[in-house]
DNA sequence: CACCGATATATCGATTCGATATATCCAATT
DNA sequence: AATTGGATATATCGAATCGATATATCGGTG
């Protein structure tokens, strides 16, 4: 799940397990897991959902009479599968901002196992970019602009502050899991 | 400043400023600015240098003889100009998350007030967002996903670190020019 | 019932990315 | 002294992606 038509394909099929839709509020709900100020643009959302309906991963449904240009699609089996497959097969690219926003939106779909792999190999890199940064930071520093300088360890403390929230997260899966496991 | 390229020439003319470069280290030097993996690729740098150079907005330094294949630029008369001329023209494209950092990431080379500008309309742009998250987070849902939820709730507390830095700053920078004043 | 903003699909040119080619420099190894 | 390999350095191409815009319909308001 590198480029972004990987990971458009994933929330795609992702939300359309969830319910049937059309392209435009499609492309709303994706927006959304982006937050604000970032949308995604139309021009990524009608020609994908053109190569999933010709790779019968979503099919069209029925044409409501009220609402004539709405074309409202839902998911196939196949489609299912894919997504199923999406889920598992995790790649270091998963760990990408964009891609871990995505996957973590669909946590609820994910098996415990596999949530709890995502955010190990998301806090694994977030450790990496912290020591970098921390490495920079630490340096005594000749020559280097300080506003540079001063936005490092804005940065730095961002890295900090979401390795304590994954590590937050990873604690409750884990604990929630042997609950399950007790009962 | 809304492009990538547009962001990419005011940094490229912000290094120039500092010192000659040639193209290999200058994008390492703006990948340094973007922070741990998120380099910026060839494609940009190198056909970016060429249309600075038509334009007249860099030069050709002397060749060295040791390293043949190096091309090291310098920035010209006009080339800073237009530079200056950049630093001062500010859009609310600024506000953006790349816009921003490269903004700041070259805050020395500002006047005082220009770096108040930015700060406050970056501190606007994040209230506006941090908003939106708090309707979202706040209102009692039906239906929505748990993660995405909670991921909504990181969010807005990382967007709430970054109004009170930008807060500080700002502070800061007020209480410099004011000491600058009175002395 | 006329208007307007939100809904809905669609496309195009321009921008940008990612992968790769080619060659050189330099330090380590043999 | 020759060889290897990894970092340096410039360059380009096709594919992916964006941003702007066109067109039409829907639903509520005056």
């Amino acid at each position: 799940m590198s480029t972004r038509t990987e990971v458009l394909e994933f929330a795609t099929l992702g939300l359309l397990t969830q319910s049937p839709l059309h392209g435009y509020e499609l492309r709303k709900r994706i927006s959304a897991i982006y937050g604000p100020f970032k949308a995604l643009s139309f021009s990524m959302i009608y020609p994908q959902l053109r190569r999933l309906l010709e790779a019968g991963l979503i099919e069209e449904g029925a044409r409501t009479e009220a609402r004539r240009s709405r074309i409202v699609y839902r998911i196939t089996k196949k489609g299912e599968a894919r997504f199923a497959e999406l889920t598992e097969n995790i790649s270091p690219d998963s760990w990408d901002d964009e891609s871990f926003e995505v996957r973590f939106a669909f946590f609820g779909e994910a098996s415990s196992n596999n949530r709890v792999r995502i955010l190990e190999g998301r806090h694994r890199r977030l450790k990496e970019k912290a020591e970098i940064l921390r490495a920079d930071v630490e340096r005594p520093n000749v020559g280097i602009d300080k506003y540079l300088e001063e936005w490092r360890r804005h940065s730095l403390e961002s890295a900090e502050r979401e390795i304590a929230w994954l590590e937050d997260l990873i604690q409750s899966e884990r604990s929630e899991k042997n609950e399950r496991k007790t009962k």
